[in-house]
Formats: structure tokens, sequence, C-alpha cells
DNA sequence: TGACATAACAGACAAATGTCTGTTATTCTT
DNA sequence: AAGAATAACAGACATTTGTCTGTTATGTCA
């Protein structure tokens, strides 16, 4: 390759690098190398030794594919959670065997082996930004505060609505005047909180 | 290692493996040895190579560290993008240099490269369950057709709107009867679009 | 010009890593 | 008991990949 100008190269190959790792493969010194038409493996290096001495890069001496972007510790932990769309809600408490389809999140506050994964069906929750076709990620809990999003199970049926409480009593309410509040009845009908609504997808594509 | 059911350490091995894929590091078959205390290299190897005779992995042979997620099906495989939160409007056209955070897309249909992300500021698009503080991630393209949410550059300012026409000429509608809608003006000022949102993530935790 | 820094090259060595051949142990089926 | 299938092991070899030493070119600056 021919001389350039300090740091032109330099950037290209950082580009490249993030590029690669960005995309879950990071390259090789070797590479690196012939990305660039250098005909010295040594050329790669130098321009990958730099930039980790410049704090652009971080490495793990002496293993293969070592190479990554400083900031990204935690950042690219992640976990595969089960969209329960499709599954009747009456075994929505059931384990999950199979899923359908999975989803990415970042696990780095919770732990994913509790979360999963909805598809909104009403308009209930239209006041609170929640569409139907909407994708809401639910972590499992037995109880939510006031205030909070959750997913119950009502009879059969499983449902989206912000928790509250009135005299002691647990009312689910929907963000949209054309829908009532539900107020479990005190007979026996199955009223249960599956989990808290923490976060909210939607595709648009 | 001692003598485990047929198919029990090959479960392990591919979860082990597959979130070792997720978290951007694939390892080694000697990575995989040693995490199952297997005394021999060929021990690891034939738990892999069945895993990829199962289609649950894809390997490049050969190479290090070259195990993936199969791109079919339901496990897709991750892909980090830019958030530009912080930057400054009149700066996102600009080539990315060092994006403060990063968000895991799956990558199946979009292009990684073209995939930015960025967060709501207004209460504008509140009638298309866009709220403030919501991450919307972007696909750069140059153009947008009517009935499309996109992010556009207006003077010195990134904002979200739905893009319409009316009479050959570009409208930015806001979903919120307390705005109005943006026409861009002919004289010279600054417009573009920086591209089109392609989904809407809210965290509630 | 000469010293200095950076870029690029050349050739080699060593460690990491993928691959191969063959063997033994365990479980299940017939 | 015999055979088949799977699991695990042993030891080696070949390739890939990281690393090293030294050299040559190009540009900058005093």
């Amino acid at each position: 390759m021919a001389y350039t100008p300090p740091g032109e190269t330099r950037k290209k190959v950082y580009e490249f690098v993030r590029e690669r790792i960005l995309s879950g493969s990071p390259p090789t010194v070797r590479e690196v190398q012939r990305a660039f038409g250098f005909r010295a493996v040594q050329s790669a290096r130098q321009h990958l030794e730099a930039l980790v001495a410049e704090g652009k890069l971080v490495k793990d001496s002496g293993k293969a594919r070592s190479h990554r972007l400083p900031e990204l510790g935690r950042v690219r932990s992640s976990h595969l959670i089960p969209m329960l769309g499709r599954v009747q809600a009456g075994e929505l408490t059931t384990a999950l065997q199979d899923p359908g389809d999975y989803l990415l999140v970042q696990k780095t506050r919770f732990d994913g082996r509790e979360l999963f994964a909805l598809t909104v069906q009403g308009e209930s929750m239209l006041g609170a930004g929640i569409l139907p076709g909407d994708t809401v990620i639910v972590r499992r809990q037995p109880a939510a505060r006031p205030g909070e999003i959750v997913v119950a199970l009502v009879g059969e049926e499983a449902t989206v609505k912000r928790y509250r409480q009135k005299k002691g009593r647990v009312e689910l309410h929907p963000e949209n005047d054309a829908f009532e509040p539900i107020v479990p009845r005190e007979d026996g009908e199955p009223f249960s909180i599956l989990g808290k609504v923490i976060e909210v997808r939607r595709n648009l594509e």
C-alpha cells in the first residue's frame, strides 16, 4: 500500500474494525491487512496497536479476534426472551416450552429468565402510547405498585392495564375513555398479575 | 467430564455458545472445552459439529471463533447501532464519530450500517403513540413516502414527524392538535430527510 | 541538510486454534 | 450377549493468527 498522510489510513482502519465488531465478528490482524491491501502483517498491527494506545479500541492480548470497542462492556450483553403472542391467555402462566419467536433485549438491569413478550391486542391503552400490535416486554412478578402498567390475567383473558388501588381494592385502568376500569370480582373469578410492563416496542416497517 | 445423558450436555453447550455469540465474542473450541471441563478438545468439537449439523449453529470452516447463529428462522442475530441522542441536531448528517451509546437491534431486514437511534424530545407525535423520551430507530434514507414517519432536519433542528405531500409540496405533520404542520420554506432554509422511523421503543422501568 | 516521526514492508517465530485418527466408556435396543 | 448410538478421552498435526526484529520510504520541522 502506498504511503498515505498520517492518520488517514488509521481512521479508516478504525472504522473498518468498528464496523466488524458491531456486526459481531471482530477481524483478525490479517483480515485487516487484506482489507487494506497491506503487504505486511505488521502494517495492520501497527494501526491496531496505535488505536488501542489511543483508547479507541481494547484488546485481549494473544487471543484471536479479540479487539473490542471500549464502551461496549455492558451494552452488548443481551438476552433472548420468548414471544408469547400466539399462546392462549390461560396458558400464559404455564412453563414456556418452545415459543414461536424470540426477542432480543439488553439484560443489563433485569434477569432475562423472568422476561417474556406479548403482542398487544386492543386499543385500551392508547392514552399511554400503547397501540394495537405493539410488543410489550414483561417482567414476571406477582404484584405491582399503583401507577405501573401491568399484564393481568382476568378470567381467561390476559390484558394490559394500569394498576391502581382504591380503598384497598385493586382496579385495572385502561387509558382510553371508551373503556371502563376493570374491578376484579371478589367471588372466585381467577385474577392474577402476571408481570409488569418494562418496555414497549413498535415496528413501523 | 463424566458421562451425561444424550442431549443434556449438548443443550448446555448450545446455550453457552449462543450466549457468547450474542455477547459479541464467539468462543473457540477450546474455550468450550474448558467451560465444560472436557479433557479432550474433540469432546467440545463433537458437540459443536453436531449443533451445526442440527442447524442450530453455523460456522466458517477453519477460521477462529467462527460459530454464528443461523439468520434463518426465529433466532436472529443482533446488531449494534449508535445512539445519537446527545449529538447536536445540526451534526446528525455528519459521519458518526464516537457515539456514546449503542442499541441492540435484530438485523434481519435492514442493513445495520444505515441505522441509528434518537431520543424523542417533544410531544408533537403523541397521537402516533410516540412520547417524549421514547427512542426511535431510524433508517437513513434521503426520501420517504407519504404517511411514513420520518426524522427530518429543518434548519438546525432534527424533528420527528409524519411525512405528507400536498400539491407536490412536502409537509411535515405532527400528530397533536396543539402543533402546526411544518411546511419547509422554499428559500434556502436547510431541509432534508434524515431517515425513516422503523421502530419505537419506550422504557418503563 | 539532518533529526525525527509516521507509514509501510519483509521475513520469521510462537502461540492459539481448527482438525484429524483412533480408543474407551455408557446407555439403549434387540 | 451383541450391536448400535452417543459421550468422552488421548494424542497428534496443520492452519490460522498474534507477535517479534529489523529495514525502507515518506513527510515534517528546526
